[in-house]
DNA sequence: AATCTAATTCAACATTCGTTGAAACACAAG
DNA sequence: CTTGTGTTTCAACGAATGTTGAATTAGATT
């Protein structure tokens, strides 16, 4: 009856020695195919022909379909989460006891992405893009990326916030909103930008990428929160109109 | 035996006096539930349904199932390239023989877009949540968007560069993308700005975005393409080492 | 009124879908 | 060997899929 997903904590180990074990071989094979494809393009069949299983076992071991794609979302989400943060709070105690600077913040948020989709093999390739395809999507997009991504995201918007001061929030939460959507269009790798650069970016070259978007993004981050600084500065003065200051400089 | 879509243009008006006609009503209900929903998520019999029409003519009118997409990704493609087409025109014109503003230029790749998401009605906001799927697909994105949006984006790019004399040409198709994604993302409308900020911003308010994606995405042109330019300034320096030129201002 | 054609309806096609239950298997423990 | 448990296989279920062809309707033309 119950799925043995819930059992699993009590069970031997993996039957073929040195393999994968058949669980193992669905999640890869599924992550490749929701990835390539999209959930409702891909089939219970084609996943379990394509790990060259039987059929029931998705059933057996996960419960169901749309339960196998949850645990392909959740898999190497945490180890994602965990570097993240590693990294965020490295950037941190370098720079301490002062803020660090956005570019670091922003380089300690994508790097372990970009690197792994990179460089991590043809399962972080996939993920990647099957995040791209979750974070667009109405569907399974506000909820599943909440979930499981939020929590570290605020870890780095606060740190963002300690290196801007003043900085408006709704700007703050917008800013992290674009970089996200040009992170997760990034990832999808359509060869968009192939075809339009005729040639001259490849969308699989994200080490390009990856030295373009963080100067890209801080600017952005700066622009935004330099102008509400102003505008908060302009209403302060407003409504104590003592001193008119007109030098709007700040350090960044 | 060929789909009626070929012979369609010698074809009497729509039956029903008054009302949308059948193939309006199947386009509009196909858009709504492809945005919602996905393709492959929505099945011939959802969007007869919806529309109240026969399931057969869905293929009678159209095709089949795939071409129904296309036709629904074509119907409004001309009309948003035909005005950013005009906007940008007008841009050019109004600060010549100066070239624009980046920020002119961008709000006018980006207005006609998000005006028509929040005060076009919901056909118009269908279609952009349809956009955001597509777009970071793997299955249609390099191809449709290819197709039907690069001519407009190359006039984009040609005026950027012409505001940016100087900057790298990969920095501008870059700079694009990382635009098109936070777009992109924009238009799905997850609401997942809307967990991640306890409801301080609304996936909804597009206006909120539009102010704040220009500058964002300005700054960002702005220092890929002043750092671009600064490399090569100093790729020249070292080719003929005459001077010495510390100073790296340019003029926005 | 007779004719013609575009549009619509209806029923059915052959596949494929996700899921299930029972039987068979493998292997460690007793 | 026997028992027991976790795993795999096999066959099949009912429902839903995209598409098709023939019959029917409606409206204009001759």
């Amino acid at each position: 009856m119950a799925t043995a997903a819930q059992k699993k904590r009590a069970t031997r180990g993996p039957r073929r020695a040195g393999g994968r074990s058949t669980r193992e071989r669905i999640l890869d094979a599924a992550e490749r195919l929701f990835a390539q494809r999209g959930f409702h393009a891909v089939s219970v069949r084609d996943i379990t022909q394509a790990a060259g299983v039987d059929v029931a076992l998705v059933n057996y071991h996960f419960g169901g379909k749309q339960a196998l794609f949850e645990d392909v979302f959740m898999r190497r989400a945490a180890v994602l989460n965990e570097e993240r943060l590693r990294r965020l709070e490295a950037v941190v105690q370098k720079s301490a006891p002062r803020p660090p600077r956005v570019e670091a913040i922003i380089d300690a948020f994508t790097h372990p992405l970009l690197d792994r989709s990179a460089r991590g093999g043809p399962g972080w390739k996939a993920y990647f893009a099957l995040i791209a395809q979750v974070n667009n999507s109405t569907e399974f997009g506000g909820l599943m990326m909440t979930r499981y991504f939020d929590p570290v995201v605020h870890a780095f918007i606060d740190a963002l916030r300690a290196s801007m001061p003043g900085c408006d929030e709704r700007d703050l939460y917008w800013s992290y909103h674009f970089l996200s959507g040009a992170l997760t269009l990034t990832f999808a790798e359509t060869g968009r930008i192939d075809n339009l650069s005729r040639g001259l970016c490849r969308s699989s070259d994200l080490d390009s990428v990856h030295e373009r978007l963080v100067p890209y993004v801080a600017a952005g981050f700066r622009a935004l929160c330099l102008r509400s600084a102003a505008q908060r500065r302009r209403d302060a003065a407003r409504r104590s109109p003592r001193r008119t200051s007109t030098a709007a400089r700040a350090a960044t």
